[in-house]
DNA sequence: AACGTTACCGGCAAGGTTGCCGGTAATCCT
DNA sequence: AGGATTACCGGCAACCTTGCCGGTAACGTT
């Protein structure tokens, strides 16, 4: 009457036991026909809803997944809602929890979800992230736990992610189809993988083209707007100062692009840049910014389904399982030179 | 051994009850010293974690926040981290669910939300929402609800928002004392609140410098950047066209820049625009576009510690109780006729 | 010496659900 | 008609924790 209504109630109310009404609600075999459809129709008009909480006790499962991230940027909330959609369509719930690059944060976070409450961990782990003890406890405790984006070679926990040497080698390429010579990379935190795998295809498209690489224009920095812009100052200054520029992401590709115009240079005539995911914003700006897109969407909604998989048939999933999908260039004004305009692809 | 360790664990190798440990670790008075140490060391090196499951079903509630929103854009994901601060400093746990502008969804997630996970729920109603059937059963079954940003008055449930006509009238106030003649307002979807509010602003900033208003310059729109253009072409296709253009959202302001882009016109010199939420986009497009920015962040937090109160304290707060944060006005070249220079703010 | 007080601890029940087992009556088979 | 099968249902325990009550022993009081 006051709060929730229970079985309890439509038994009470229908003279049966407990077990009864469950095996009606739940159409197992064992149960008159008339006498299920009593208790369905008590239930309906009861408005009973089962509790969730008796039965993930009962069950020991919550489904419900816990999702790590570092913030919740463009990419990352269209991840969002591929996990979520995922999730959706296997009845489970998704729980989101963001560490703000804060390990304070995060650690708090993956307490929380240790507490029992979540049956699985998606995790995207911080770029500042170095210590992994509160993910590896998680791993301990024999959670399943998949990865997505974002990886650590330190966690034993299967990745989602996409082919990220290609998505440099697509940039780097289509570069030196340009003209470009020298051409610099933006690479991100030193330690991160994601930084690294970009910074391969970099190399291997130099390879691929016979040109040497200048190692002076393999620069890292932060994910930040800020940390482009000055480590650009930087490279702009440089004696022999790149005519290009590869970002390994939109955030710091902007930061380029603004100390771009600030030197007073021109795009793509004096110098040309590209950046990574795509995000709107790189659109709207003059002249727009060539990105290599990466399938966020699908990309989250495939590491849901990972981590369900691995969740129901536990352990046979190996640990070092690798999903990767495909990059594709999006090329813009910001670095083309020539006029071909055919792999154009651009709205509104 | 295989699962969660609990208190029976305990209890069983310090050869106490259940009851003597429970209390133990709670630091209830009615125990001896000695035995809590054992039983706090014993716990430490066991790595218990109480099950949250079943102190949950015990004591008929989750310390879970249920958030409804309609997506993830810039705005709503800065107010998503201080709903997730505001919870977290008093130990609760958020779940948020986008509706995705899908009514289905929005069903779907309010009935998960239902199921008695949470304590109560935050809710930005959708654009789209018309019916709110969903909410209302939330309503009625007394669970603490408050409505943050978008609101609808229609829900039975404590508002926190910031002032719109203020943000409406400042945008407008400016436009007029930069010397715009002609100003058209997009102002969302027809049956939205926060649009209505935002036109009152238009309109008494009109009133205040007593000008006339051309009633055929309030058009309606949706909340995309496509709307936004299509919108604007035709305002500009007007025979005695607009010669400012405020928009309601930063998303819609960019569809009118394209607009105003495609039909080469000058920007600020033909036409002044302002946007609302100041998105960081708005900065990067050239010329970068004034806009009312709200406080996103506190807004979050405010409405999260409003909703803990009112979970603590059953039914202090009324039902129609607003709390509302003040906007502020940020001038960049988009609208800005005359250098006068003071009251600008601006970042990198 | 008898009583009351205090400090500490254990037992039971509850919260809502389901799994397992056992039980009853009706039906079927030979 | 006897035993075996079937259909249906109820009781108990368990999941993990806490609240309440009652119990024991040691201590202090008169």
């Amino acid at each position: 009457m006051d709060g929730q209504v229970t079985i309890k109630d439509i038994a009470r109310q229908l003279n049966l036991s407990l077990s009864t009404v469950s095996r009606a609600l739940r159409n197992a075999p064992d149960v008159n026909p008339e006498t299920r459809h009593a208790v369905m129709e008590l239930a309906e008009s009861l408005s009973y809803t089962p509790s969730r909480l008796a039965l993930s006790l009962k069950q020991r499962q919550t489904r419900t997944i816990g999702v790590i991230v570092p913030n919740l940027d463009n990419v990352l909330s269209a991840m969002i809602r591929g996990i979520d959609e995922a999730a959706l369509e296997s009845g489970y719930t998704v729980m989101v929890c963001q560490s703000n690059e804060s390990y304070g944060r995060e650690l708090a976070n993956s307490k929380r979800l240790l507490e029992s409450l979540v049956d699985g961990v998606l995790v995207s782990v911080s770029s500042e992230t170095k210590i992994f003890d509160h993910l590896q406890e998680i791993l301990k405790r024999k959670l399943p736990m998949v990865q997505f984006d974002r990886s650590s070679s330190e966690l034993k926990a299967p990745i989602v992610r996409v082919d990220n040497v290609q998505g440099g080698f697509q940039a780097t390429e289509h570069l030196i189809q340009q003209g470009y010579r020298r051409i610099a990379i933006l690479a991100g935190p030193k330690n991160l993988g994601i930084g690294k795998k970009r910074t391969k295809g970099y190399l291997d498209a130099h390879k691929g083209a016979k040109r040497k690489v200048d190692r002076d224009l393999i620069v890292h920095c932060d994910f930040s707007q800020e940390s482009g812009y000055w480590t650009t100052l930087d490279l702009l200054s440089m004696k022999k100062r790149p005519d290009a520029i590869f970002a390994i992401s939109d955030r710091i590709a902007i930061g380029a692009m603004l100390a771009i115009r600030e030197k007073g240079l021109q795009m793509p005539g004096d110098i040309g840049l590209v950046g990574f995911n795509n995000e709107p914003t790189v659109q709207l700006v003059t002249p727009a910014i060539s990105s290599v897109e990466m399938p966020s969407f699908e990309l989250g909604k495939l590491a849901c389904k990972l981590l369900i998989e691995k969740m129901q048939k536990h352990g046979v999933i190996p640990e070092d399982h690798e999903e990767i999908l495909k990059t594709r260039l999006f090329i813009r004004p910001s670095s083309l030179r020539e006029t071909m305009g055919s792999n154009q692809h651009q709205k509104s």
